[in-house]
DNA sequence: CTGTATCCTCTACGATACTG
DNA sequence: CAGTATCGTAGAGGATACAG
């Protein structure tokens, strides 16, 4: 299946998975989810994401309708991100996954420290 | 941060998001929900995931113990990968998501049409 | 301040061939 | 049957410079 933006996909829904949990956006999303941000509070707030990564997300985020772009025409401009009523829906589900992670984090470091002793076991 | 796999962490659990929820792991895990399976069934069950991918995604999936791998020493051999309890405890957020997924597809699909409209206006 | 525009690197992934 | 090995490509994303 080829929806059109060159993804191939083969599970219901991975295309928009892939736009909403990529590498930048849940940053984005916590940050938004607790107050309406400019463009360089939102580059404070992730430190390690660079200008161009930070712009993409922002895009991609918005044109799927989960953040609102804002323009102020002062001079300079400023611009407004803020979270939308649909992004509101997003906290929920996306808080349930980060809890599972927290809670079964030892659990899947033992199963990655026993799985590389037995790599190294095997590999010597 | 840097968690020696190479990759920079700014997100709490972005790395194990990545592992878990990446392009074909979501495939395999629906498929070993429903039963065990031998590795050419998990290619027919997947159909456009190749031999070496999906040899990734398994070995992936096992270091994070969220699967089972078990070699039946016969001739040829035969591989029977499970889902382990840990892994079952993985379903209920998974499909908490694609649940929203679901059923913000529509409001999703408007919001990028009139993204969309509204690129197309400017760019003309 | 809020972006674009280039360039460049690095990794994910597919295609293909081969092996115990 | 269940992989490994090798090669090639496309795209994500960083660094940097420039612009309205």
């Amino acid at each position: 299946m080829d929806t059109g933006d060159g993804l191939r996909i083969d599970f219901p829904h991975r295309e928009l998975l892939d736009q909403i949990l990529d590498k930048w956006s849940l940053s984005v999303l916590d940050e938004l989810c607790e107050r309406p941000c400019r463009f360089n509070e939102l580059r404070r707030s992730v430190p390690q994401v660079t200008q161009k990564s930070l712009t993409a997300t922002l895009r991609r985020l918005e044109r799927n309708g989960v953040i609102d772009r804002e323009v102020v025409s002062t001079r300079p401009v400023a611009v407004r991100y803020r979270i939308t009523p649909l992004g509101k829906t997003l906290r929920a589900p996306v808080e349930v996954l980060l809890a599972w992670a927290a809670e079964n984090t030892p659990a899947i470091s033992r199963a990655r420290d026993a799985f590389d002793a037995r790599e190294d076991a095997s590999g010597s």
